[in-house]
DNA sequence: CTTATAAATATTGTCGACAATTAGTCTTGA
DNA sequence: TCAAGACTAATTGTCGACAATATTTATAAG
């Protein structure tokens, strides 16, 4: 047999700790929106061959956080209301499915998790207002419990390896800490409840109004700038 | 000026013809399912560099047609019926949303487009019945038109460029031919009339039972087996 | 004969260099 | 002053070689 199967640390190679860094860099905004990115410099920056670094790269354009042009190089993609509502379409169709299969596939302790889960960012958030970026991370991380309660590994693919990293980057970028943090905890309860009960029918409708909901938050103030 | 900036085609690098060679060959069954690809043999094949090869399946990776480990290398995805229905239901949940953007974006010249496809797909089905190939290929080809009439370029994305490759590869593989066809081509027509009318609720509710139905039909095949 | 260990082989990860292309600078002419 | 073209510099695309890891084969012990 061999030594620890499951403990096993799937073995990091270069590229795949500067993709980790260079990922987070992206979406904090410490590389900026649009930016084109120098192979040379970013190497030199990391101490690796330009390879390794073009590893990490073209990884990078797999999850849609660069763009790439032949001859030209990679840049970060540009960041724009349009693009913004488009995401929130995405996540309006994806999410709502993924949480009608939650209400079906969801275990009871999965379930509990996400219940506590709320009651602590509900604490956190009545204690010490303001704190939008907490509560944002925090609703992101309601978003993602569901979608891996779906149980659908590619539905998981899309949205919390590719795209929550694009919501992420949004949120540091525009702020998206809104007014509706209170009405959004409603929602988020009132999900639960559904899966809870296992309607998945009702479930999906809640997610798809509750992201819905944000987009048209979005949509206005866009309108009233 | 720069010359011809419309007309200027996009320098196609080595990388991306291995690239798009590759993907066909993948997708059309050409390399096996799940099997490993060893780089120095495709480099040789290909008369490239390794480097010029990683990166083509670099983005090979990047499209969800293969799967990759650290210091192991490479493989074809693994096709499997679970997987197959997992691509359905996100189907029919991204398409869907696309078929109801479709009935408020489309112009109508593509809507009539549309219709024309469509009544040369009935003549060639009613002609020589049996080019299932042909058949499932136009399918493939109305659902594309109507992502590509949504105007949503993550859905697109999504769409057009990842899943579809692998909804190709499971038909090279598995022979989707199903005796749906008829039924499927009602269904495409009364989705083009909902859009016609800008009926984008019903437009969504159909593609969405069109969608449905197909992966409703692999599932009662599977347990039949 | 089976299992475990060790050597040998093959494959992937990483590197630096050169070729091809693009971007920038300078000159020249009107 | 501006524009077009030539020249220079910088960047990306591609290559082959070496190092690190995995796989296979060979060997030895039980």
């Amino acid at each position: 047999m061999q030594p620890n199967t499951f403990t096993a640390p799937p073995k990091l190679t270069r590229a795949d700790t500067v993709f980790t860094d260079l990922r987070q860099r992206i979406v904090e905004g410490d590389i900026f929106t649009g930016s084109k990115l120098s192979e040379p410099e970013l190497a030199k920056h990391y101490e690796i061959s330009r390879s390794t670094l073009r590893d990490a790269l073209s990884r990078l354009e797999g999850c849609g956080l660069l763009e790439r042009k032949a001859n030209i190089g990679y840049r970060v993609v540009t960041l724009s209301t349009e693009q913004l509502l488009e995401i929130f379409r995405v996540r309006e169709s994806l999410e709502g499915t993924a949480c009608r299969l939650a209400a079906k596939n969801m275990s009871k302790e999965h379930i509990d998790d996400l219940r506590k889960l709320l009651v602590i960012h509900n604490q956190t958030e009545s204690l010490q207002q303001g704190e939008a970026y907490m509560q944002e991370e925090g609703d992101l991380d309601f978003h993602f419990r569901i979608v891996m309660g779906s149980g659908n590994k590619l539905l998981i693919r899309l949205l919390c390896e590719e795209l929550y990293y694009l919501v992420r980057m949004y949120r540091f970028q525009f702020g998206m800490a809104s007014p509706r943090a209170k009405k959004a905890f409603r929602e988020h309860e009132n999900i639960i409840q559904a899966i809870e009960d296992k309607d998945g029918e009702l479930a999906e409708i809640l997610m798809r109004r509750h992201i819905s909901a944000s987009r048209l938050n979005v949509e206005n103030r866009m309108n009233t700038l």
